[in-house]
DNA sequence: CCTCCTGACTAGTCAAGACAACTTATAGGC
DNA sequence: GCCTATAAGTTGTCTTGACTAGTCAGGAGG
């Protein structure tokens, strides 16, 4: 695993590894980077690349005269695990579960079709699942797919194991993401899957994923039970959060593409 | 400005203005090392670092062999932006607006004490503010200071200007932040001054401000109307988003504080 | 016309050295 | 005991040089 790796990810992983087992307390100060390079037998360069990368995430802060400290804070999660519902449970330590509603193959509205750069009228896949944490519903899952894509999925087991891992084993991997977070009211699908009153606040995430090439893999709308999930943010002067707040009125921009 | 700051720095913020500026288009190849190394007169390192701020902000992708493409991406907002809502609306080319509900001093409640690390009993001063976007009703906002820090609010004029620029003229600086994003129904004061409906759901966003020692600034609790507000998250394999999703169960442990 | 291979170019990685700016602890003076 | 000046140590910044690994266009061959 870290022997092809180029030498400051080694120093790097090395040096999470040591704040996360409590071999670097919290707000103790870090090895000075003499020291660091004495023990790794590197120069200057790779030392300081992973030292970088441990603030860029805010993992130790300050400097400049002193060496930095340790930072307790909330790791960030890896594009992956703040992508699927299933590692992210597996992390908590909780027991993913899902329970698909509908998995259909239907014409795209005008709508659906721009958002996945599609041609008007083109199949779109569309799967709907109740996602479980420890058996509790915790939210309910909207994906749609481009043909050529879902219909990977609609021959899986899609109540076992996560779309994701389905899709990266044919090829599909999802490198970059746009998730717009905002609240809505219960609608009865919801309120029957989610065990919720009409009306009930949910927590919204609508989201465009995009492969390497740029092109629309996967459009969602997910709602999740308030009582069962929440997002944070860290955010710093230094460090800014690729987070922004937008007013509602330009909305329908939110999910133009880029590129 | 440009003159004391370091090189990279520097090219880093003339590097921005040509992305901003449209000199270089999205899409296009960022010019070669070698060619910015000989247009500026530096040597590698200050270039490659000015880009690899540039990459981690995600303003150009790839690299490895060929130049990097510039990517046209929503700008992640600055810290202050991002706090501020009166420099929020500002950004948007839209007119903040603001009247105060309340501005009170009070004992603080056991759990209230706790999150401003203030001892049982201490005086706390809470500000509840009614926020407008083009005079229309867009968010409730309920902030709690330590009492040393709001009492230079409470004969500020609060109608006019942000509380964050009247907390930075006395020397009041908040430099770190803590958001949890959800989801609630409306209660009867969001229901009088937002003019919704009983039960209607609104995004929730409660912060915890630290100042540069990491004593607590300001803990508040903002409800915005989703019709007015949404937030986003851009997210890639290569760049983490300091954004985690949490399960609601721990979310006692959401205001701890790190240090 | 298409495919494949080669070579020029580019960025990623690493090393070693030098100086500037800053922090911290120590030693000295009051 | 307290404050201040000093010195040592640390990180930030920049340079130069080298090698590796990837991209891309153009030419040879089918």
């Amino acid at each position: 695993m870290t022997e092809n790796s180029p030498l400051h990810a080694q120093l790097y992983a090395e040096m999470v590894q040591r704040i996360r087992t409590g071999v670097w307390q919290p707000g103790d100060r870090v090895p000075s980077e003499k020291s660091l390079i004495a023990e790794f037998g590197t120069s200057r360069g790779p030392v300081r690349q992973a030292l970088a990368a441990l603030r860029s995430e805010g993992m130790i802060v300050g400097g400049r005269g002193a060496p930095p400290r340790v930072q307790r804070t909330a790791p960030a999660q890896s594009f992956d695990t703040f992508m699927s519902f299933t590692e992210w449970a597996r992390d908590l330590g909780m027991a993913p579960g899902q329970r698909v509603i509908e998995a259909s193959r239907r014409p795209a509205t005008e709508e659906i079709a721009q958002e996945l750069q599609l041609p008007p009228d083109a199949t779109v896949v569309e799967i709907i699942r109740l996602r479980l944490l420890d058996d509790k519903p915790a939210m309910l899952e909207r994906s749609l797919f481009p043909h050529e894509i879902g219909k990977q999925l609609l021959p899986a087991d899609l109540d076992n194991g996560s779309i994701y891992q389905t899709l990266r084993r044919v090829g599909v991997v999802p490198v970059r993401a746009r998730h717009v977070i905002d609240a809505i009211a219960a609608h009865p699908l919801e309120v029957e899957q989610l065990h919720v009153a009409p009306g009930a606040p949910l927590l919204r995430v609508r989201r465009l994923a995009y492969d390497e090439s740029g092109t629309v893999v996967e459009t969602a709308d997910d709602r999740y039970l308030p009582s069962m999930a929440a997002f944070i943010v860290e955010n710093t002067v230094e460090r800014r959060a690729p987070l922004s707040r937008q007013a509602a009125n330009t909305t329908a921009d939110l999910f133009e593409h880029d590129d």
